[in-house]
DNA sequence: CCTACCGATCGGTAGG
DNA sequence: CCTACCGATCGGTAGG
């Protein structure tokens, strides 16, 4: 689950959250120690465990952490029409120029983990499903206005959109190639104007 | 570089390639040790080092193993007509029955090393020229015979095939989604069709 | 929340 | 290629 909305979280903890993130880009996920976020916090380990029994629990709270801190941007331009909020939800997913690339580099370790992690899976799972739904919406009322193809599913069109987005950042990451998220957009880009619009 | 056609491996390092195989099946590669690989092949740690110096010469020429022996069911059908070459392509990066979950699981797990390990970035990044180019020149045949749009780049077509393929293959994983490969190879196939149909 | 520490595990080596 | 072992590092805890 994850509780997307109302995680309470103590000063103390939040700034321990902010201290995995640091050590994370820092160290990757791989090299992410107790030792290191504490580190990066100027106190000790067993500050850490006073607020996390186990480091496995403090890495599932630090991804819901991340997860949540991510939902601000998506729902840009909400009233904006179909078309155009489609593109700019595409160009959010696909920026021009990403934030932080240990970062990125970090988040793919981490998603590489979810298969040894049922938290961490779940809560993958459940922000894909998020960013589907708002795909999917944006695709629907393109076709209830009539810019898109009203015989092609939304759903599966949103699978394909995900799929060039994932694409894109395991390339990014992987091949350490610059142009791959743009590469992504673009076809991306390709695939609404050939395969959606009416 | 990695060798890519004649890397000559004793008997002894073939035995170990192959037990690292089966180590990294079986716990993953974060899990990966000196001692569990020596374990799957019935011998001590020094047995290993005694071949591969350090653990992370062992990877670098695991990871050129592995690659050397995906080269094989890629060139399938290099005879056939474009259109059909492509789709038999296609089938092959993103196939129907992917054989081993826990080999995937793995895979992306060392993809997700490669900024850490210059080795293995340049193995991934050889890889897909190769697999790119024979994308490429699939397009290219298609585009001189008439069935593929002859304006299209068909660098860039590759590229956006493999975002798909990369996209696909990382959804399976991360998601658990048994459906992801397929749902690729159908987007790949509606981005033939569509966007390079001449 | 700290100091001090433990038991487990790791990659790697000496000596044969 | 083995036995035996080392130094380093890890997550976690006792006791305050």
């Amino acid at each position: 689950m994850g509780n997307s909305e109302g995680t309470e979280r103590t000063d103390a903890q939040e700034e321990i959250m902010s201290a995995t993130y640091e050590a994370l880009c820092e160290h990757g996920y791989a090299a992410l120690t107790v030792e290191r976020i504490a580190s990066e916090l100027g106190k000790s380990t067993a500050a850490i465990h006073y607020h996390y029994e186990t480091k496995d629990e403090l890495l599932v709270a630090f991804l819901d952490y991340l997860l949540d801190g991510m939902n601000e941007w998506i729902d840009t331009k909400p009233d904006a029409e179909p078309r155009k909020r489609l593109a700019g939800l595409l160009d959010g997913l696909l920026p021009a120029e990403p934030h932080d690339r240990q970062f990125t580099v970090a988040m793919l370790e981490m998603r590489a983990q979810a298969p040894y992690n049922e938290s961490f899976r779940a809560q993958f799972v459940e922000r894909d499903e998020r960013t589907r739904e708002l795909l999917k919406t944006a695709i629907e009322d393109g076709a209830d206005a009539g810019v898109f193809d009203g015989d092609a599913d939304a759903g599966d069109a949103a699978r394909s959109l995900m799929a060039l987005v994932d694409g894109g950042w395991t390339r990014y990451v992987v091949l350490d190639d610059e142009a791959a998220l743009t590469d992504a957009r673009e076809t991306a880009r390709e695939y609404v104007e050939s395969v959606l619009a009416a």
